[in-house]
This record gives structure tokens, sequence and C-alpha cells, in this order.
DNA sequence: TGTAAGTTTGTTTTAACGATAAACAAAGTA
DNA sequence: TACTTTGTTTATCGTTAAAACAAACTTACA
């Protein structure tokens, strides 16, 4: 049981400081205390800590408004920096990103192989690769994220994961033991909707669902801006809730699953049986491609994709009452084809008290959201420790 | 935003203090602190004062362990009572609890007509007369929960009540000026959900799901020992989940809704059209005679509304990964029968690790979850207002 | 242009509050 | 008599807040 005392107390407000620079930098020690209702001298207090921690810094003078010129702060984005991992089912995705949250460094690479002997000496390449192009900085690289298309536990195994054909992989262990920096595994959907939290589209929510369109569909369920991982860490696997009692049986066991409706498999399943796409190559891009060029059968393959999304979003709706839907990953990038259709079932399928109101965007990293997410847990990790949180 | 300072470390102190004293009592001021980690002198502060407050009472000594006797702590359980109704479609029950949630007077009303201007004052009497009935403490009736069938907002105020025929009710409002006593209004399955979490079933999870199967379908949702309400307090009408994308509509304006094939209007509505339940009363009670002598075409209903409340299940346990499910409202009386096709649904359709260690409940206090849940938010209320917060 | 008056910023000083550690008194057991 | 356990008292520490203050600036006006 979590007691209360004095240092509770300064993590609280000292977050908070930390927090108010973040978001409104730059600002002066007075528009802290002002916007916190902390004290004055409370604020100055804890903002010497913060710069003698090099998090925080000073930089010129501010413009008077009828009297002494403030100081203005800024939160010290590079003091350190983080990496994230999108492991995904055919490429990895590396971001090196300071601690706001900006991407620095990038790399991709294709995945032909998904054996972990083969990903895992790959993966560390990658990694060590960004190391060496990481600016130099107070604390370095903090932390290395880990977003990945399966379910994980809370130890940073890798419990299960269909695409990639993994079982029980350890890949926590494994990474902190050869970097000697802590590790976050966490799975794609959750580790996107995180990252739209802190910096994209879900910013301003406090309460959404992100959709993970891809391979498979995932969720992450963002609740009081804290992701919600279930008991056992497994929360959200909606793209296996059953659309059709009736239907398909899917191989998670269960029968009519929202995925086999309505995501990347499906639609290059569908796309396969089309007359027009007869001896050309099956991919995502490709599609767009014929879709851009007018080709009818795949647009309306693209609108039945959507229509079933639709059908889907509306149990997320009415399980959760967002304030916001955020659909992001592979299909994101075919937003323009489903946008419509989406919209159209969700205003026909809902009760009209959840669809007023109701936000459904794209995420506004496109494939990023992930990677990105994956490295702000890091930097989360980091300031925790330092006996300062920021969310 | 919410600073920290030394009334917030009271606070949560007095708290736990509190708390302790609840659910180990009777219990010492020594052992308090070895449990919760507070030195021996803050205890006994803080024990003072809530001595001071009623709410703790010194009752004789304990046994002594080679030393002075220990001083036993009680919660005064007595000091203060709450009103707790479930406004059923066709009833009201009303419960007096004493602030530990024990009942100490119940009333139960039929309903014959619902409209506002004929339940509002029957509610009020049935009030009255539990205020008459509570016997003299420090506090009395601290105040009234009531939870609803529908839609609530967060004014308390009740949007849409289908089965009751309702829009725009601000029972809130109404009954405070009346008993000059806070009211908290809240949907039944919420309520529900919150009573097992605090009292009931689910007393040891920290993450489950409230499954009301009455005239309708509700879901309450806890996590981690909190009610979730989504973003306008309207989370949780999973019995509008499309479990047949094409299925028949329903009045909500989606189609194939979970209700539609596993509540008590669908069960009555099916009973109807059975041959051997022709010129027979139809209701629940009487459905459950004929199960019991034997009634082969009722008891193969009771199966059928069970695979498909799993169906439903399915769908809740992929969506959250809760540790527990707890099944109550008006079906948790056909438990019996409910039971088997329930089970065997969630294990053919759930992938493995979701069903492994899952724990499917029925309600402990059957039908009262929602009344006995209403009066704990009074309680909470009440509690959050002396400086203690409660859960 | 010069100066007095007022304003804003940020620091210093002091007080209040709550938790803790240590000492202590009380009440028991062996 | 020696030891243990309980619960209170006392002194100290860390943290915030209020008030006083110094510094730096703007504005008004002669």
């Amino acid at each position: 049981m979590k007691t209360g005392d004095q240092e509770l107390v300064k993590k609280i407000n000292k977050s908070i400081v930390l927090q108010t620079i973040q978001a409104s930098s730059p600002i002066s020690r007075a528009q802290i205390s002002k916007e916190s209702g902390l004290n004055k001298a409370t604020v100055s207090g804890l903002v010497s800590e913060l710069m003698e921690e090099d998090f925080v810094l000073e930089i010129g003078t501010g413009l008077s408004s009828g009297g002494r010129k403030p100081v203005m702060l800024y939160f010290n984005q590079t003091a350190g920096y983080a990496i994230g991992i999108d492991l995904g089912v055919n490429y990895i995705l590396a971001v090196l990103t300071d601690l706001q949250g900006q991407v620095v460094e990038k790399m991709e690479e294709p995945l032909e192989e998904t054996s972990p002997g083969v990903v895992l000496p790959l993966l560390k390449n990658i990694i060590n690769t960004l190391m060496q192009r990481q600016p130099s900085s107070p604390y370095g690289v903090v932390g290395i994220g880990v977003g990945v298309p399966g379910i994980t536990d809370n130890n940073g195994s890798i419990l299960f994961a269909p695409n990639l054909n993994w079982e029980q992989v350890n890949v926590k262990q494994d990474l902190e033991q050869y970097f000697k920096l802590p590790v976050v595994i966490e799975n794609e959907a959750k580790a996107g909707a995180h990252g739209e939290n802190i910096h994209g589209a879900g910013r301003r929510s406090s309460d959404f669902v992100y959709i993970s369109l891809g391979i498979g569909i995932g969720t992450g369920i963002i609740i009081d801006n804290k992701l919600y991982k279930g008991a056992r860490g497994m929360s959200g696997e909606m793209g296996h809730v059953t659309i059709d009692a009736n239907g398909k049986k899917c191989r998670c066991g269960n029968k009519g699953c929202w995925e086999l409706y309505s995501s990347e498999s499906t639609l290059l399943e569908q796309a396969a049986k089309l007359p027009s796409m007869e001896g050309k190559e099956l991919n995502l891009d490709e599609l767009i491609q014929e879709a851009d060029s007018g080709n009818g059968e795949v647009l309306s393959l693209f609108s039945r994709i959507g229509e079933y999304a639709g059908i889907g979003l509306t149990n997320v709706v009415n399980t959760f009452n967002p304030e916001q839907i955020i659909i992001g990953n592979r299909l994101s990038k075919i937003q323009r084809w489903l946008e419509n259709p989406v919209h159209h079932v969700l205003e026909q399928r809902l009760f009209p008290p959840f669809y007023e109101g109701l936000d459904v965007s794209f995420s506004q990293f496109g494939i990023e959201s992930c990677a990105l997410g994956s490295a702000a847990f890091s930097v989360e990790a980091f300031f925790s420790e330092n006996k300062v949180t920021v969310t």
C-alpha cells in the first residue's frame, strides 16, 4: 500500500511544473505559478532543481507587460534520446527520438524471414546504428521500446505472435543484457495508442480507442490518459470480436471475427479474386495505384472493407463511448476510400447520442505511431526513475 | 490541475487507516502501523481524529503476545446509513444500508405504470418510509443512490430510458430538493458493477465486467477498482454490440444486437411461441417452474439463451481480458441452466490464454447488486466530503 | 528628457503542517 | 527482575505557502 509523504507531494508538483513547461514553453516562472496554482516560491525551487538536472533551460527574456521582464524557460528536449521500434510482420521501422518525441533519425529495413534467429540480430544491428548516430547529450539514450504484433506479458515476453510465428520469446531480457539499457516490450496496437495519446491525434482526448488496421486488427484502449492493459496484459483483442455469430471460423477459435472482414489480409485475399487484378502483383501499394487510376472493382472492394470497419467500430463505440476513435497502421494509407463508408455505417447504426460529438480520426503519423509510442514508453520510464512523471 | 500538498498527504493516509480498519477489524494501532507502513505516531493521530468523527470505536483489549495488551479498533459501520434504489422496469427495490453496506431495511413495490408522474411520487414515499425506519445514529442518512435502466449524464439526468419510456428526466434535482440530501443517479448496470466490486463477487478483482442480463443487456466496466464511465457517461452499452452483422434490426439503429438474442425480453418472446406454453402465464418465474418440472422445450430455450450469452461474453473477454465476469440481474435466477452452455461456448470460442484463469461468476446478491451499489455510491460521496476516501 | 509612481518577476524569510524517529510511559508476560 | 509490546510525547525534517522584499521594467506627466 502506497502511503502519502512529502516525497510524493514533491514528485507530484515537480511533474506538474515540468509538464507545464513542456506544454507551454517558452514560459516564465510566474506564469507557471498562475497556471498550476502552485506558489511562486515553490515553482522557483522546483525549476532550479530541474535546471540542475538538465531538463530545463533558461533562454533569454520575454516581453514585459508593464514590469520586470520574465525569464523564459524551455524544456530541454535534447537532454536525452530514446529508441522506438515497430517490429512489423514484413519490416522493421526504427526511430531515434528526443525526449519530446521528435524524430531525429529513422531507419526502415524489410524483413524477408521472421524467425527469431534472423530478426533479433538484425534488430540489434539497427539499434546499434541508431546509437552511433545519436547527438551528444547529458543523458544519452535512456531506453529502448519495442512494439510487436502479438500478445505480450508483463515480463516483456512475447507469448504469441501468430504472424511472426513466434511463441515465448523473451525479447526484453535479450536486449537488456546486450545493450545494458531499460527495454519496454508492448503490443503494437497498445504502443500505437500511446503514441497517438502523447504526441498525435489523441493529444486532446483522455478517453479514446486506437484501431490498428494492419495484417490483422488490434486495438489500444486509452482510459483517463492511461493505457488499459487488462488482467494479463492481453486486452484489446477486438479484432476477434464476433460480428457474425455463425460466420467463418477464425484460427483464434472463434467464428465470424471482425478481422476476417476488414484487414489487410482480407483485402489482399479478396483482391486476388478480382478479374481485373489477374496477373498483377498483389500488395497494398499496388491496389492503391489501381484505385487511383479508377479501377472500379478495387474501389468497391475498398468500400466494402470500409463498411465492415464501420460495423466493428460501432461495437467499439457502444462498448466504450469514447471521445475519439483513431484509425492507424497500414490501412490508414487508404483513408481517402475508407472515410466515407465508415462514417456512413456509423451514422446509420449508432444511437444518435453516441454518434454526436464522436471524432473519427486517422493517425497523424500513419505507420509511425507504434515506433513513436514505444519510444515514449522509454522516455516515461526514464522520467519516472528521476522522480518526475510526465504524461 | 490538482497540486500536491499536506492536505493531500493526510487524506491519503487517513483513508489508508480507515480502510485497514474496515478490512481487518478488530485491529490495534500497532498492527495498522505494521500493515500500512505508516509510523505508529501517525496512526495514533489519525485514529483519534477518526474516533472524534465517530467513524471508529475502541472496544476492549485484545490478546497480548508478550507485552502490553492492544486496544482493539472497529469500524463504526452504524455511524450513518445510506439509501439505495433499484428502479426496475416493473418494480422498485429499495434498501437502507449501514456504512459497510449491510442491509438494515428492505422494501419492494411492483410498478404497474412507468410514467414519471406515477413513479416519482411512489419513489418519494418509499424513501420516506425507509428514512423513518432508520435507527438513530450520529450522521443519519447520508445520501440516496438510484440505479436506473437507461442512459444518464453527469448531471443526474436520465437522458433516455427506453423501457420506462422516459426522456430527459432530472431525478437528481427533484430528489435533492425534496430530501435535502445528496443524490447519485447512475445506470443500473454500472451501479450493479460497483455493488459487486465493493461488497460482492468482485471484491477480489480489480478488473472485471458485470453483465446485467435483464429486460435488456447492460454492462458495467470496472478497471483498476474504478467504474469506467466513458466520455459522456454512456459506456457499457454492450447489449448493442452486433453479433450478427446482417441480423434483425434493433430500435437502437444497429442490426443483430446481442440483447436481441439473449435477454429476458427475448426469452419471453420466444417462450410465447412454444406449443407447451400455450395458454399459460408468461413470466420468468413461471418459466422457471416449467423448467423445474422438466419441460424440455423450456429447457432447450434456456440453453439457447445461454449459448448466445456465451457468444456475447466471448466478445467481452476479447475486448477487456478481465480477471472476472459477473453475471447479474434477473436472468441470474436461471444460473443453473445458463452456466453449462455459457462455459461451453466460452471454452470453444476463446483463445486458450483468455479462457485459462478466467472466472465466470454469478452475482452474489442476485437482483440486489444495483440497489447495494447505488447505496455505496452515496457512502463514498459522504466519506469523500469528510476528507476520507474509501474504496 | 527626466523622474516619480506603479507593476511584474523572482527570491528570501518565516510560519504552518504533517510524517518520522527516538525516547518514554504504561501494561503486560516469563 | 528482565524483557516485550503498545501507544504517546517530543524533537526534527522536508515541503508548501504567505508575506516581505529587491530588481527590473513601463507609464504618466511635467
